[in-house]
This record gives structure tokens, sequence and C-alpha cells, in this order.
DNA sequence: ATTATTATTGCAAATGACTTGCAAATATCC
DNA sequence: GGATATTTGCAAGTCATTTGCAATAATAAT
């Protein structure tokens, strides 16, 4: 395990919510190159040590983003189109509704992507006045 | 309403799945300019008769997604990573769990994501010979 | 209808996330 | 400590998507 990798696990492991590559790449500038970071994220990600799913936001655009996967399992979260935070919404309730389509449709589940955007409560607030 | 326009809601119509738009573009290249299927594609999401997801697969990489938004309400799909293919999963069966979390987390829902991939029924047999 | 006004298009160039080839640098194995 | 396998930096390349701008088509006004 290089100091690269370390940090960027460490990274990941760090920020409370989803990362961006983009963000975790700046946030390492000093210590390796963007391509380093996609590619230990690839490779966190095949070794079951990170999670990513991709979201389009009206101001940064479409980006993976990432999270460790350290102990807590399969989450999901809703995202603030305004200030942009991530709110957990906890571990994945879907395994019951997945297994029913498996069932009805005989496909073979790999994977599923849930998200919410909208408006925080604070920037609701905010955006009252 | 141009003629472009004209086409590019009736290809997402005739679409019996959603449509990458490389696709919709190729598919009208006669007609009109890549740009301007993307235009009018922004133009339709806008107005409501068309809406999109985002979803990477591995052959395609990540595209936008369209279907047209002619009667149906919200639909969720599954691809099938081997031939492509989307699944219709019905109408959304998401409102309830969305107002919990509204009620639960303050927040206001714009919009939500939900998507299966995974190996559709005929390519696990073509698969599994 | 004909003209004036506004919206839309094509084309080519730009953007931005992400990938890749390759030679140099670092880890790991013995 | 040297041989071998991985990983890195850098620069160049992809590919979906956007954008500036001048030309064209659609719509409104006379």
């Amino acid at each position: 395990m290089t100091k690269a990798r370390r940090a960027i696990l460490k990274g990941l492991e760090d920020a409370k919510e989803p990362i961006s590559v983009t963000d975790l790449a700046k946030q390492l500038s000093d210590l390796c190159d963007p391509a380093t970071v996609y590619r230990n994220l690839h490779y966190l990600e095949q070794n079951n040590l990170a999670t990513s799913f991709i979201l389009h936001c009206s101001e940064h655009g479409t980006e993976r983003y990432y999270s460790s996967k350290e102990g807590k399992g399969h989450h999901h979260w809703f995202h603030c189109e305004s200030c942009h935070c991530f709110i957990d919404l906890g571990g994945c309730f879907y395994s019951d509704l997945l297994q029913g389509f498996e069932d009805e449709h005989g496909f073979i589940v790999h994977d599923h992507t849930f998200y919410i955007t909208g408006i925080c409560k604070e920037c609701r607030k905010a955006l009252a006045t």
C-alpha cells in the first residue's frame, strides 16, 4: 500500500459525506497527481474499500462521488442543490424491493442507484427570508 | 415548433425505452446537428415534455438518457449490462417514502433518481450455456 | 403577403471529467 | 541489497456536452 493510496483512502474516511474526485484531487494536490487519484479510487472500489455513484448537480455538473466503505453498508443520500451538502438517508432500505424485482422479471441485480435532490432545511430557511 | 424539434420529440415517443442523446442524434443525423438535439432535449425537459436520467454503463460510458413524458408519470428502469436493454419497472413507487424523508429531515424534494443494473433474463440464460 | 422581430440552427471550437501510454520512481519479494 | 512487479507523474488523448456566432427559419406586425 503506497503513500498516495493511503492518503486517498484516509481522505474518503475523513469525509463525512460522498466526495467528488475533483475535490479529493484538489485536497491531495500537494501529494499526488489527479490521475493517481482516479486510478486509486478505481482500485479501492474494486477491492471493496470504497463505493461511488454519479450525480449531476447544476453547479458542479456530472461527477462521480466516492465514500469509504469501512463498516457501514450501502447508504443513500439527499443532495442539496443550494449548499451542495449531502444528507445521509441511512442504510439501504431496498433489499426486499430488489428481491421482488428479481423474482418478478427474472433478471439479476448487480447494483442500484438511488438519490434525492432538492433544498435542505437550512437553505430552505435562508432562502425564505 | 420547428421541424427538428418535432422530429426529436417524435424520436423520444417512438423509442420504447430511454434513449441516449448519442443514439438519438445518430438516428436524426440527416435532419439536424447533434448540438440541436442537445439544445432541444433541454428545451423539452424544461417544458415538461421529456425526462432524463444519467446512467453509467461499462460499454457506453456515462450518458444521459431521455424519454418522452406523454401520458405516463415518473418511471424507473432496470438496465442490462450485457445487451443494454431497459426493462420498465413501472410507475414510481416512492411518493410515500419521499414524503417521509421530507417530514423527517425538513428538506424539499425536487427530484429523485432510481435505477437498477444487472443482467436481464435472456442474457442470463444465454450466458449460462 | 412583405417586412420586422425573435427564436433556432449548423458549424467549429471550447470545456471538463476521465483515461491512457510510457518512462521514471517506489514497493515488494527473495 | 538487488531483482521484479506496481504505482506514479506527466502529457496527450477521449468523449459527452456546451457555446459563440453568423446564417436561417419561424412568428408577429403592418
